[in-house]
DNA sequence: TTTTTGTTTAACAAAATTGTTTAATAAATT
DNA sequence: AATTTATTAAACAATTTTGTTAAACAAAAA
């Protein structure tokens, strides 16, 4: 027997998240899917019996993948402006790589109502949050609920890269010229969050 | 004959607005539409052939209302200042309404490939943009560019609201604490733009 | 070599979704 | 009142998408 390949299964979900979160095809079909990836429709419901299972998963992992990426960031022992800035790296690469995964997540959420409650670690969240807020004591950035910081935070950082087929023809921009106006953005971001 | 009715018309778009924008159903069905428009299937197709049609419709419509709405409130005869408070007024009470406007704008553009360029008029905002050049000369707001401070103002208001599902269960937040926390922004976004 | 096991695909079947046609209905016009 | 026109809905048909079954295939183990 061929020993357990799990090759085309994990082909199969990274092609699945290519087309959800890459290139934001929150339709794409069992199809489209196998198609993608270069075989026959069947193996996806071989390896995953129904399409919702697929997706399902997908986005369990997602989920996952994005609370382990900002919980070690946010519970790394540095100071606070380098936590800040590691943050701001992580997840503009994070996003350049998967620009549609947050609007996956939601669209999810709203469709199939998941509960990502039992997929996350709260506990990183919840004591970052804390020292956000010792930090507004030290005068460092402007005294607010600390959860308007990191939503600031993430605004600045995942708005404009999954929007950006809107801006792009708004500004009338190629894709090469809007990722230098979003490179800026790591500094003025910085910039933005303190002072 | 029936004067030509076209509330029922209206309704189905209103409707299928409705799921799209309001619930974030990306994914609803002719019927799903006519379901809650009360009404049969068939006035879907009567009215607008395709749900192809129907749905490049509620695009095309959509991006002429958002263009007309920012339109408006960017070339009023104002102070700076009062302009971006009124920005940031009539943009909340539309997210607000429609929280999952853009992601159906964005979405759509990535499935069926719109071009939005011949819908909406460039004027206002590249002469916008000149605008807050010229306050950047003024010192009152940061120098950079000006695409900048656009794109920070619609993400500090935008991502909040249209992620609020995910975020909402991240915070453990219910619905209502989550809008005073949007509530408090308006102040908050104003703040964090200038200086 | 021949089993056994896991993988892939083709063919089939079922379900969901879309689109059309035709008939019924109702209101305005002639 | 008869006719025309617009609307609604039921019935039907076509298409798309999903899911299953059975057979072919390949590689390891017996």
């Amino acid at each position: 027997m061929p020993a357990k390949d799990t090759g085309t299964e994990e082909l199969i979900k990274s092609t699945a998240k290519k087309l959800f979160f890459k290139e934001g095809k929150l339709h794409a079909t069992t199809q489209d899917i196998a198609d993608a990836a270069g075989m026959n429709r069947s193996a996806v419901h071989y390896y995953f019996r129904t399409r919702d299972q697929l997706i399902a998963l997908v986005f369990a992992e997602s989920m996952q993948a994005l609370s382990l990426l900002l919980g070690n960031v946010m519970s790394a022992k540095m100071p606070f402006r380098k936590k800040i800035q590691g943050l701001i790296d992580v997840f503009t690469n994070e996003m350049m790589e998967y620009p549609f995964q947050e609007v996956f997540l939601v669209t999810e959420i709203n469709t199939a109502g998941h509960d990502l409650v039992t997929k996350i670690d709260e506990g990183p969240v919840s004591s970052f949050l804390n020292e956000i807020e010792k930090e507004m004591q030290l005068g460092t950035i402007e005294k607010t609920d600390p959860k308007h910081f990191l939503i600031n935070l993430f605004s600045l950082l995942s708005y404009p890269i999954m929007m950006s087929p809107i801006y792009r023809q708004f500004f009338v921009m190629n894709e090469q010229q809007f990722d230098e106006l979003i490179a800026e953005r790591r500094e003025l971001i910085m910039r933005t969050m303190f002072k």
